[in-house]
DNA sequence: CTTAACGTCACC
DNA sequence: GGTGACGTTAAG
Protein backbone atom coordinates (compact mmCIF):
# COMPACT_ATOMS: atom_id res chain seq x y z
CA UNK A 1 0.00 0.00 0.00
CA UNK A 2 2.92 2.02 0.25
CA UNK A 3 2.55 3.04 -3.43
CA UNK A 4 -0.88 4.21 -2.72
CA UNK A 5 -0.14 7.09 -0.69
CA UNK A 6 3.13 8.07 -1.89
CA UNK A 7 3.56 10.50 -4.62
CA UNK A 8 -0.11 10.81 -5.72
CA UNK A 9 -0.33 14.04 -4.61
CA UNK A 10 -1.03 15.95 -7.98
CA UNK A 11 0.78 18.80 -8.93
CA UNK A 12 -0.42 19.43 -12.10
CA UNK A 13 -2.57 22.15 -13.89
CA UNK A 14 -5.16 20.26 -13.35
CA UNK A 15 -4.96 19.66 -9.53
CA UNK A 16 -4.38 23.18 -9.11
CA UNK A 17 -7.07 24.16 -11.19
CA UNK A 18 -9.35 21.80 -9.72
CA UNK A 19 -8.85 22.35 -6.21
CA UNK A 20 -8.95 26.16 -7.34
CA UNK A 21 -12.01 25.67 -9.06
CA UNK A 22 -13.60 22.55 -7.79
CA UNK A 23 -15.70 22.76 -4.80
CA UNK A 24 -14.29 20.36 -2.10
CA UNK A 25 -17.49 18.00 -1.44
CA UNK A 26 -16.57 17.27 1.87
CA UNK A 27 -18.19 14.52 1.55
CA UNK A 28 -21.70 14.89 3.79
CA UNK A 29 -23.78 14.46 1.29
CA UNK A 30 -26.81 15.80 3.48
CA UNK A 31 -24.52 18.94 3.88
CA UNK A 32 -25.59 19.29 -0.08
CA UNK A 33 -29.39 18.98 0.31
CA UNK A 34 -29.14 15.17 -0.70
CA UNK A 35 -32.10 13.24 1.02
CA UNK A 36 -31.05 9.94 1.93
CA UNK A 37 -32.16 8.64 -1.48
CA UNK A 38 -30.45 10.52 -3.55
CA UNK A 39 -32.91 13.37 -4.15
CA UNK A 40 -31.76 16.70 -4.14
CA UNK A 41 -34.19 18.55 -2.74
CA UNK A 42 -32.10 21.96 -3.25
CA UNK A 43 -29.19 21.21 -5.73
CA UNK A 44 -29.96 23.09 -8.39
CA UNK A 45 -29.37 26.32 -7.05
CA UNK A 46 -26.26 25.25 -6.31
CA UNK A 47 -24.77 24.25 -9.23
CA UNK A 48 -23.65 26.60 -11.48
CA UNK A 49 -23.57 25.11 -14.97
CA UNK A 50 -21.60 27.86 -16.51
CA UNK A 51 -18.80 27.04 -14.14
CA UNK A 52 -19.25 23.31 -14.99
CA UNK A 53 -18.88 24.07 -18.81
CA UNK A 54 -15.65 25.74 -17.93
CA UNK A 55 -14.67 23.12 -16.02
CA UNK A 56 -15.56 21.20 -18.86
CA UNK A 57 -13.24 22.47 -21.07
CA UNK A 58 -10.33 22.58 -19.59
CA UNK A 59 -10.82 19.02 -18.61
CA UNK A 60 -11.24 17.68 -22.31
CA UNK A 61 -8.33 20.25 -22.71
CA UNK A 62 -6.47 18.60 -20.39
CA UNK A 63 -6.46 15.09 -21.54
CA UNK A 64 -5.97 16.38 -25.22
CA UNK A 65 -2.82 17.49 -23.77
CA UNK A 66 -1.65 16.79 -21.23
CA UNK A 67 -2.32 13.14 -20.88
CA UNK A 68 -1.17 12.13 -24.07
CA UNK A 69 1.70 11.64 -22.48
CA UNK A 70 0.68 8.87 -20.70
CA UNK A 71 -1.67 7.35 -23.96
CA UNK A 72 0.85 4.98 -24.14
CA UNK A 73 0.64 3.13 -20.55
CA UNK A 74 -2.78 3.97 -20.00
CA UNK A 75 -5.50 3.36 -22.96
CA UNK A 76 -8.02 4.57 -20.76
CA UNK A 77 -6.41 7.92 -20.92
CA UNK A 78 -7.27 8.24 -25.09
CA UNK A 79 -10.84 6.94 -23.87
CA UNK A 80 -10.84 9.83 -20.85
CA UNK A 81 -9.83 12.46 -23.52
CA UNK A 82 -12.54 11.24 -25.99
CA UNK A 83 -14.96 11.24 -23.39
CA UNK A 84 -13.90 14.18 -21.89
CA UNK A 85 -15.20 15.78 -25.03
CA UNK A 86 -17.83 13.51 -25.77
CA UNK A 87 -20.82 13.51 -24.00
CA UNK A 88 -21.83 10.03 -24.16
CA UNK A 89 -24.09 11.34 -21.31
CA UNK A 90 -26.52 12.95 -21.10
CA UNK A 91 -26.00 16.59 -20.49
CA UNK A 92 -25.39 17.66 -17.01
CA UNK A 93 -25.25 14.07 -15.61
CA UNK A 94 -22.61 14.98 -13.04
CA UNK A 95 -19.35 14.11 -14.15
CA UNK A 96 -17.20 12.62 -12.60
CA UNK A 97 -13.82 12.85 -11.68
CA UNK A 98 -12.76 10.26 -9.04
CA UNK A 99 -9.81 8.61 -9.68
CA UNK A 100 -10.18 4.49 -9.31
CA UNK A 101 -10.25 5.30 -5.38
CA UNK A 102 -12.99 6.77 -5.54
CA UNK A 103 -11.30 9.59 -3.84
CA UNK A 104 -8.51 11.40 -4.20
CA UNK A 105 -5.00 11.42 -4.62
CA UNK A 106 -4.37 10.04 -7.26
CA UNK A 107 -2.03 11.69 -9.94
CA UNK A 108 -2.15 9.65 -12.81
CA UNK A 109 -4.17 11.43 -15.11
CA UNK A 110 -5.14 7.85 -16.85
CA UNK A 111 -6.30 6.59 -13.64
CA UNK A 112 -8.63 9.24 -12.23
CA UNK A 113 -10.44 11.09 -15.07
CA UNK A 114 -13.53 9.96 -14.09
CA UNK A 115 -15.22 11.48 -11.25
CA UNK A 116 -17.86 13.22 -9.07
CA UNK A 117 -19.92 16.03 -10.47
CA UNK A 118 -18.45 19.47 -9.04
CA UNK A 119 -20.87 20.59 -5.96
CA UNK A 120 -20.66 24.53 -6.37
CA UNK A 121 -19.89 25.78 -3.20
CA UNK A 122 -16.68 27.37 -2.94
CA UNK A 123 -15.93 26.88 0.37
CA UNK A 124 -15.63 23.83 2.27
CA UNK A 125 -12.49 22.15 3.11
CA UNK A 126 -9.86 23.00 0.24
CA UNK A 127 -7.21 20.70 1.36
CA UNK A 128 -9.53 17.80 1.36
CA UNK A 129 -9.88 15.99 -1.86
CA UNK A 130 -9.58 18.68 -3.63
CA UNK A 131 -7.20 17.52 -5.93
CA UNK A 132 -9.10 14.73 -7.17
CA UNK A 133 -12.18 16.84 -7.98
CA UNK A 134 -12.17 16.65 -11.31
CA UNK A 135 -14.96 18.33 -12.10
CA UNK A 136 -17.67 17.30 -14.30
CA UNK A 137 -16.21 18.62 -16.88
CA UNK A 138 -15.27 14.84 -17.75
CA UNK A 139 -19.19 14.53 -18.88
CA UNK A 140 -19.04 18.08 -21.36
CA UNK A 141 -22.14 18.65 -22.59
CA UNK A 142 -20.34 20.31 -25.68
CA UNK A 143 -16.89 20.78 -25.01
CA UNK A 144 -17.63 23.96 -26.47
CA UNK A 145 -13.84 25.81 -25.82
CA UNK A 146 -11.96 22.96 -27.20
CA UNK A 147 -13.52 22.95 -30.86
CA UNK A 148 -14.04 19.77 -30.22
CA UNK A 149 -15.53 17.86 -33.34
CA UNK A 150 -17.75 16.23 -31.30
CA UNK A 151 -19.48 18.92 -29.56
CA UNK A 152 -22.57 18.77 -30.60
CA UNK A 153 -23.45 14.74 -29.69
CA UNK A 154 -24.81 16.23 -26.17
CA UNK A 155 -28.15 16.11 -28.14
CA UNK A 156 -27.88 12.15 -29.00
CA UNK A 157 -28.01 11.77 -25.55
CA UNK A 158 -30.56 9.36 -24.49
CA UNK A 159 -31.47 11.47 -21.36
CA UNK A 160 -31.67 14.93 -22.23
CA UNK A 161 -30.37 17.29 -19.85
CA UNK A 162 -33.06 16.21 -17.47
CA UNK A 163 -32.80 17.49 -14.14
CA UNK A 164 -34.16 14.38 -12.59
CA UNK A 165 -30.53 12.98 -13.92
CA UNK A 166 -28.45 15.54 -13.67
CA UNK A 167 -27.63 15.16 -9.93
CA UNK A 168 -26.39 11.69 -9.82
CA UNK A 169 -23.55 11.95 -7.21
CA UNK A 170 -23.93 13.81 -4.02
CA UNK A 171 -20.77 14.77 -2.60
CA UNK A 172 -17.85 12.50 -2.45
CA UNK A 173 -18.76 10.60 -5.76
CA UNK A 174 -19.88 7.30 -4.51
CA UNK A 175 -23.38 8.09 -4.39
CA UNK A 176 -25.27 5.41 -6.40
CA UNK A 177 -27.80 7.68 -4.31
CA UNK A 178 -30.80 5.67 -4.51
CA UNK A 179 -29.86 2.51 -3.55
CA UNK A 180 -26.59 2.66 -1.43
CA UNK A 181 -27.88 5.07 0.81
CA UNK A 182 -26.29 7.84 3.03
CA UNK A 183 -24.61 4.89 5.07
CA UNK A 184 -22.70 3.73 1.85
CA UNK A 185 -21.53 7.32 1.41
CA UNK A 186 -20.37 8.01 4.50
CA UNK A 187 -18.34 4.66 4.85
CA UNK A 188 -17.05 4.92 1.06
CA UNK A 189 -16.29 9.08 1.49
CA UNK A 190 -14.62 10.63 3.47
CA UNK A 191 -13.44 7.92 5.93
CA UNK A 192 -11.44 6.71 2.49
CA UNK A 193 -12.09 3.26 3.74
CA UNK A 194 -13.04 1.98 0.63
CA UNK A 195 -10.31 3.81 -1.36
CA UNK A 196 -9.70 0.74 -3.40
CA UNK A 197 -13.10 0.17 -3.83
CA UNK A 198 -13.00 -3.39 -4.12
CA UNK A 199 -15.70 -5.65 -3.49
CA UNK A 200 -15.68 -5.70 0.10
CA UNK A 201 -17.59 -2.88 -0.50
CA UNK A 202 -20.10 -4.85 1.36
CA UNK A 203 -23.12 -2.23 2.65
CA UNK A 204 -22.14 -0.52 -0.12
CA UNK A 205 -22.99 -3.13 -2.90
CA UNK A 206 -19.60 -2.54 -4.20
CA UNK A 207 -20.64 0.69 -5.11
CA UNK A 208 -16.91 1.43 -4.61
CA UNK A 209 -15.70 0.18 -7.75
CA UNK A 210 -18.04 1.81 -9.84
CA UNK A 211 -18.23 4.41 -7.41
CA UNK A 212 -14.70 5.49 -8.64
CA UNK A 213 -16.03 5.14 -12.35
CA UNK A 214 -18.72 7.07 -14.45
CA UNK A 215 -21.02 4.27 -13.94
CA UNK A 216 -21.04 4.90 -10.15
CA UNK A 217 -22.28 7.97 -11.22
CA UNK A 218 -24.98 7.15 -13.06
CA UNK A 219 -26.55 5.90 -9.90
CA UNK A 220 -27.25 2.90 -11.23
CA UNK A 221 -26.14 -0.50 -9.43
CA UNK A 222 -23.01 -1.78 -11.12
CA UNK A 223 -24.34 -4.82 -12.39
CA UNK A 224 -27.24 -3.24 -14.23
CA UNK A 225 -24.95 -1.09 -16.16
CA UNK A 226 -23.64 -3.50 -18.82
CA UNK A 227 -27.38 -4.57 -19.34
CA UNK A 228 -28.65 -0.88 -19.75
CA UNK A 229 -25.87 -0.32 -21.91
CA UNK A 230 -26.70 -2.59 -23.92
CA UNK A 231 -30.42 -2.46 -24.18
CA UNK A 232 -30.66 1.28 -24.43
CA UNK A 233 -31.04 0.49 -27.81
CA UNK A 234 -31.23 4.39 -28.68
CA UNK A 235 -29.38 4.91 -25.47
CA UNK A 236 -26.06 5.43 -24.20
CA UNK A 237 -24.66 2.11 -25.91
CA UNK A 238 -22.48 3.65 -28.67
CA UNK A 239 -20.45 5.56 -26.98
CA UNK A 240 -20.78 4.38 -23.71
CA UNK A 241 -19.27 0.92 -25.20
CA UNK A 242 -16.31 2.96 -25.89
CA UNK A 243 -16.40 4.06 -22.34
CA UNK A 244 -16.97 0.10 -21.44
CA UNK A 245 -13.82 -0.80 -23.10
CA UNK A 246 -10.99 1.34 -21.70
CA UNK A 247 -10.03 -1.24 -19.86
CA UNK A 248 -7.71 -1.78 -23.25
CA UNK A 249 -10.66 -3.24 -25.65
CA UNK A 250 -9.98 -6.47 -23.39
CA UNK A 251 -13.09 -9.07 -21.55
CA UNK A 252 -13.69 -7.48 -18.04
CA UNK A 253 -16.68 -5.54 -18.57
CA UNK A 254 -16.57 -5.85 -22.56
CA UNK A 255 -17.43 -9.44 -22.13
CA UNK A 256 -20.56 -8.70 -20.48
CA UNK A 257 -20.92 -5.77 -22.46
CA UNK A 258 -20.81 -7.58 -25.97
CA UNK A 259 -24.11 -9.37 -24.91
CA UNK A 260 -26.71 -7.23 -24.56
CA UNK A 261 -29.54 -9.18 -26.23
CA UNK A 262 -28.99 -12.37 -23.84
CA UNK A 263 -28.84 -11.91 -20.14
CA UNK A 264 -27.30 -9.97 -18.83
CA UNK A 265 -23.55 -10.02 -17.51
CA UNK A 266 -23.46 -11.25 -14.27
CA UNK A 267 -25.52 -14.97 -14.91
CA UNK A 268 -24.73 -14.87 -18.79
CA UNK A 269 -24.17 -17.87 -20.27
CA UNK A 270 -23.13 -16.65 -23.75
CA UNK A 271 -21.35 -18.95 -26.01
CA UNK A 272 -18.13 -16.26 -25.57
CA UNK A 273 -18.88 -14.69 -22.83
CA UNK A 274 -16.31 -16.08 -20.97
CA UNK A 275 -17.55 -14.77 -17.77
CA UNK A 276 -18.41 -18.44 -16.77
CA UNK A 277 -17.10 -18.11 -13.14
CA UNK A 278 -15.39 -21.27 -12.79
CA UNK A 279 -16.67 -22.47 -16.23
CA UNK A 280 -14.39 -23.52 -18.12
CA UNK A 281 -15.67 -22.24 -20.81
CA UNK A 282 -12.55 -20.69 -22.66
CA UNK A 283 -10.81 -22.99 -24.52
CA UNK A 284 -11.63 -22.30 -27.67
CA UNK A 285 -12.36 -26.10 -29.13
CA UNK A 286 -14.80 -26.30 -26.42
CA UNK A 287 -12.45 -29.49 -24.81
CA UNK A 288 -14.68 -29.08 -21.95
CA UNK A 289 -12.53 -31.45 -20.29
CA UNK A 290 -11.84 -31.11 -16.73
CA UNK A 291 -8.30 -30.23 -17.52
CA UNK A 292 -9.11 -27.63 -20.06
CA UNK A 293 -12.12 -25.90 -17.37
CA UNK A 294 -9.30 -25.10 -15.06
CA UNK A 295 -6.57 -24.26 -17.99
CA UNK A 296 -7.89 -20.61 -17.57
CA UNK A 297 -10.29 -19.42 -15.81
CA UNK A 298 -11.83 -15.41 -16.35
CA UNK A 299 -12.98 -13.06 -14.62
CA UNK A 300 -15.94 -13.42 -13.24
CA UNK A 301 -16.75 -10.17 -14.33
CA UNK A 302 -19.28 -8.88 -11.43
CA UNK A 303 -16.88 -8.57 -8.69
CA UNK A 304 -15.47 -5.12 -7.24
CA UNK A 305 -12.23 -5.61 -9.05
CA UNK A 306 -14.18 -7.03 -12.22
CA UNK A 307 -16.25 -3.54 -12.42
CA UNK A 308 -13.60 -1.75 -11.81
CA UNK A 309 -12.85 -0.06 -15.26
CA UNK A 310 -9.06 1.47 -14.97
CA UNK A 311 -6.03 0.71 -13.96
CA UNK A 312 -4.82 2.32 -11.17
CA UNK A 313 -1.09 2.86 -12.48
CA UNK A 314 0.75 2.72 -9.45
CA UNK A 315 0.21 -0.97 -8.51
CA UNK A 316 3.41 -3.10 -9.27
CA UNK A 317 1.55 -4.84 -11.54
CA UNK A 318 -0.06 -1.83 -13.78
CA UNK A 319 3.92 -0.71 -13.17
CA UNK A 320 5.34 -3.83 -14.25
CA UNK A 321 2.97 -4.57 -17.05
CA UNK A 322 5.06 -5.81 -19.63
CA UNK A 323 7.18 -8.02 -17.11
CA UNK A 324 4.60 -8.58 -14.94
CA UNK A 325 1.88 -9.30 -17.35
CA UNK A 326 -0.55 -9.18 -14.50
CA UNK A 327 -4.05 -7.02 -14.22
CA UNK A 328 -4.17 -4.04 -12.01
CA UNK A 329 -4.11 -5.50 -8.65
CA UNK A 330 -7.54 -3.68 -7.77
CA UNK A 331 -9.05 -5.10 -10.77
CA UNK A 332 -7.75 -8.27 -10.24
CA UNK A 333 -10.89 -10.56 -10.15
CA UNK A 334 -12.07 -11.78 -6.73
CA UNK A 335 -12.94 -15.30 -7.97
CA UNK A 336 -9.06 -15.16 -9.97
CA UNK A 337 -7.53 -14.35 -6.40
CA UNK A 338 -9.01 -17.88 -5.04
CA UNK A 339 -7.88 -21.36 -5.49
CA UNK A 340 -8.91 -22.78 -8.14
CA UNK A 341 -10.08 -25.88 -6.40
CA UNK A 342 -11.53 -24.08 -3.57
CA UNK A 343 -14.77 -24.65 -3.90
CA UNK A 344 -15.35 -21.31 -4.35
CA UNK A 345 -18.26 -21.64 -6.46
CA UNK A 346 -19.41 -17.92 -6.24
CA UNK A 347 -21.19 -17.09 -9.00
CA UNK A 348 -21.33 -13.60 -8.04
CA UNK A 349 -20.13 -11.62 -5.12
CA UNK A 350 -22.56 -11.46 -1.60
CA UNK A 351 -23.29 -7.44 -2.97
CA UNK A 352 -24.26 -8.61 -6.16
CA UNK A 353 -27.45 -10.79 -6.37
CA UNK A 354 -28.97 -12.52 -8.54
CA UNK A 355 -31.37 -11.15 -9.51
CA UNK A 356 -31.26 -8.16 -7.88
CA UNK A 357 -29.72 -5.88 -11.16
CA UNK A 358 -32.78 -6.08 -12.35
CA UNK A 359 -34.72 -5.01 -9.48
CA UNK A 360 -32.53 -2.25 -8.89
CA UNK A 361 -33.06 -1.09 -12.55
CA UNK A 362 -36.79 -1.46 -12.71
C1' DC B 1 2.35 -16.21 2.96
C1' DT B 2 2.97 -12.56 -0.32
C1' DT B 3 4.92 -10.74 -4.27
C1' DA B 4 7.16 -10.53 -8.65
C1' DA B 5 8.57 -12.69 -12.80
C1' DC B 6 7.94 -15.80 -16.39
C1' DG B 7 5.36 -18.87 -19.56
C1' DT B 8 1.49 -19.28 -21.93
C1' DC B 9 -2.95 -18.39 -23.74
C1' DA B 10 -6.60 -15.44 -25.79
C1' DC B 11 -7.98 -11.73 -28.37
C1' DC B 12 -7.27 -8.02 -31.62
C1' DG C 1 2.74 -9.60 -33.87
C1' DG C 2 1.12 -6.82 -30.00
C1' DT C 3 -1.20 -6.61 -25.89
C1' DG C 4 -3.69 -8.08 -21.91
C1' DA C 5 -4.39 -11.47 -18.66
C1' DC C 6 -4.24 -16.14 -16.06
C1' DG C 7 -1.35 -19.88 -14.10
C1' DT C 8 2.71 -21.27 -12.18
C1' DT C 9 6.74 -20.84 -9.64
C1' DA C 10 10.62 -18.86 -7.39
C1' DA C 11 12.16 -15.36 -4.26
C1' DG C 12 11.50 -12.56 -0.22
Amino acid sequence: MSGMSSGVCMDTDLSSMLQRSSAPSHHHPNHHGYGPQGQMSSLAPMLDYSEMDRYRSSIANFYKTNVNMNMNNFPQAKLAARLAATPIFPPRLGAMATGPWGCHDNMNPAAMFWGRPKPNHHHGHPGHMASAHVPSAAMPQNASGNGNSQSGRADKSPLPGSQTHHHMAPGNGNFLPNYSGADCLNKQGHAHSDMMGLSDGSGCNGGGVMGGSFLGSLGIPPGVIVMAMGSAGGGISSEASSAFQMTGGQRALTDCQQHTNSSPCPSSSSPSSGVTTGGGATSAGGGASSAAAKRKRKRCGVCGPCRRLINCGVCSSCRNRKTGHQICKFRKCEELKKKPGTGGSLERPPSVPAGEAFRWFF
